[in-house]
DNA sequence: CTTGCCGGGGT
DNA sequence: ACCCCGGCAAG
């Protein structure tokens, strides 16, 4: 049918977008979102019931009810009081509510699994639930954006003012669970969850007042503080270390979402069981291998004191 | 305590 | 360049 067509069609959407904005936490973000109380998508996280991981709602009450503006190009003005950007799909379901289609083994955890999917107006104050994303985009075209007359030449603003309500299926928990600690050994962590971010969705309308903060270059974190002594600037590091994008939104976002994040970040890591410290390599080096005597076969890494060359990690 | 090795020397 | 070692963090 054309509107299971045009459904297909915005998921497909919706997966690419996902792939590169969502908070991916090793390929499993879940996002929980309820209008008015977006702000810059900042959150906590906690375990649920089952020891699953989930996120949260960042305890946030200092402006629940301005989210942040969308900023396509035309409407960077709206700044605040004005309508909040699409959000990712919501999920609502918990795990065990197994509805509708099985997920494929190895789809993308971000890639719609469920078989029932909502819409939900995102306008200030709006809310305004349907089943279908044209009729959403019709409604948003309508009440919100006061465009009558042509509907088909849209050029797909109205997607930023709706979110896609995901009812059903939720495979993203226990892929979570089954997570096993990554080789620390990695100079990165290899997927980080990015913060999502509405703002590097719109590159052309990043108000000047975010200029990227000069940040200095450090491919992996080589301190760990406690999350009382995290400073700021430590924050920008792990940022980096996360996805590169902290920093930029770091000088905007303001200070509670940055205390938040100094704490959110290295409770992460330490729930993930993995230390943001080099680990010690367990391969047996020279020393070991040979002994204190025999000392002339060593590699000469080695016997400088240097990073084994012989026996690498 | 031992081990691995960074940073900082010396020649 | 080659060599050495104090000192530190991790185990």
């Amino acid at each position: 049918t054309p509107e299971k067509a045009r459904l297909d069609e915005v998921m497909a959407a919706a997966a690419l977008t996902s792939l590169s904005t969502s908070p991916l936490l090793l390929g499993a973000p879940v996002t929980a979102f309820s209008p008015g109380e977006t702000q810059t998508s900042v959150h906590s996280y906690s375990s649920s019931n089952s020891g699953e991981w989930c996120w949260d709602l960042a305890s946030d009450q200092s402006s629940p009810s301005t989210p942040s503006p969308p900023l396509p190009p035309e409407a960077a003005h709206f700044l605040f009081g004005e309508p909040t950007l699409r959000k990712r799909k919501v999920s609502l379901g918990q795990p065990q509510g197994e509805v509708g289609a099985v997920a494929e083994p190895d789809h993308h955890p971000c890639v719609q699994s469920s078989a029932q999917v909502m819409f939900q107006c995102l306008w200030k104050s709006c809310g305004k639930v349907l089943s279908t994303a044209s009729g959403m985009q019709r409604h948003i075209r309508l009440v919100h954006l006061g465009r009558q007359a042509e509907p088909e030449q849209s050029d797909g603003e109205e997607d930023f003012y709706y979110t896609e309500l995901d009812i059903g299926v939720d495979t993203l928990t226990d892929r979570l669970s089954s997570l096993t600690p990554v080789s620390p050994t990695a100079s990165m962590p290899p997927v980080f969850p990015r913060l999502e971010l509405p703002e590097l969705l719109e590159p052309p309308a990043l108000p000047s007042l975010l200029q990227p903060l000069t940040l200095s270059p450090h491919p992996m974190l080589t301190s760990v503080d406690t999350p009382q002594a995290c400073h700021s600037h430590h924050a920008c590091q792990v940022g980096e270390a996360i996805g590169g994008s902290w920093g930029q939104i770091s000088g905007r976002s303001g200070a509670l979402q940055r205390n938040e994040v100094r704490a959110c970040v290295p409770a992460l890591a330490t729930r993930m069981g993995m230390s943001l410290r080099k680990p010690r390599g367990d391969a047996k080096k020279c020393r070991k291998v040979y002994g204190m005597d025999h000392r002339d076969l060593w590699c000469t890494a080695c016997r400088w004191k240097k990073a084994c060359q012989r026996f690498l990690d």
